[in-house]
DNA sequence: GCAAATTAATGATTTATTCAAG
DNA sequence: CTTGAATAAATCATTAATTTGC
């Protein structure tokens, strides 16, 4: 009994017609592009911090969201990885080692190293200040433990800056930090991002 | 021993210790009886609107974040479905109609009721008034300033023992602050979100 | 009585499935 | 039919219970 999709709110059309409607985002050519080259780097999901980076980026190809790439890549990943699936279906076995093109060791939990919106702030301090101080009030720290926080901080913040060409996605992906806090669940629009999922809160 | 959410990075805990705190939230006993008690309600999983309000509302029983009250939700009612099935397991599963059920009192280790943990759990209230919240930071938590933290010090926070009653937290779903809305829309009528994820997100 | 070792719960993430817009 | 979006199932990983040895 899944009516699950009952999706678009029916209050809202106030006489006229709904002008929430569920729609979809279309990807543009120049947007796929992008992505599929982001992806074909085989650096696995982005993080969140990338994914803001990728979708500011594709902001200027068009109308998209962090929640639209990040869909993307999961269904990216998803059907690539079916396909190759069925394309071995009367094949063997025991052979489900091969990685799709995204080879990404499964177990390689180091990641979270929240800091959110960094669009214009600096990530260089963050990871030091007293240890009680969740800046949203609570929220656990959902830090790695091995990685711990530390300042990797290396992401993004700056790559982001001079963007505009073509390298940028290059840049976005290889900038190390594996696999992050993805998972940003669905966010809305406008640069916000994700209410669910991200544990949110610095970590510490 | 849950001793609220210190961190100690590894760098400044120079190799002794590993005074990691937690990474994981753990729901105070409060919190959880909030959470059943709403789950029982047999909504199916809030909107994002009433999920801020929970979590609005149970921030003042501990760290927590939208996060988890989501995560929380998904996790019980998948839980309980389960094993539910597992319940009908040589049965004629015809109906799985039957609610998302409320099992209650699942916690068959309640023996021990807390009869002294109530004064070491403060620990988790000392509360951390960070203080720069986030002028926005990320869309998690802003909450709505009701009772930030720092010491709340409500009749609610001690009542801790003799749960059994419960009454105003059915009120959080009900009213609690307006103010927040956007989150991710689920089914139900969530009042007016935005279904759109599309033309959003100019940031850059 | 404590604390390391073990087990059971359960919070968090990933993957698979489903729905429907274009 | 393709594929973006939403949900549920499966899985992982960490915390709390508990057991055990001292």
């Amino acid at each position: 009994m899944r009516l699950g999709n009952l999706y678009c709110d029916p209050s809202i059309a106030n006489g006229i017609h709904k002008i929430t409607a569920r729609q979809r985002w279309t990807p543009s050519q120049m947007q796929l592009q992008i992505l599929e080259s982001i992806f074909d780097q085989g650096n696995g999901t982005p993080s969140k911090q990338k994914i803001k980076e990728i979708t500011s980026e594709l902001t200027q190809h068009g109308p998209i969201s962090e929640t639209n790439v990040y869909n993307w890549f999961q269904n990216r990943r998803a059907r690539s990885k079916r396909k190759q699936q069925v394309h071995f279906s009367s094949n063997a076995e025991s052979e489900v080692e091969t990685e799709t093109e995204s080879p990404k060791e499964k177990k390689a939990k180091l990641d979270n190293i929240n800091s959110h919106e960094n669009q214009t702030s600096r990530v260089e301090d963050l990871c030091f200040q007293s240890p009680e101080v969740s800046s949203d009030g609570q929220s656990m720290d959902q830090l790695p433990n091995k990685t711990k926080c530390g300042l990797q901080s290396n992401d993004s913040s700056k790559c982001l800056n001079g963007f505009g060409h073509i390298s940028f996605y290059e840049n976005v992906v290889s900038n190390s930090n594996p696999r992050v806090d993805h998972l940003m669940g669905h966010m809305e629009d406008a640069g916000s991002y994700d209410p669910f999922h991200t544990g949110d809160g610095y970590d510490m």
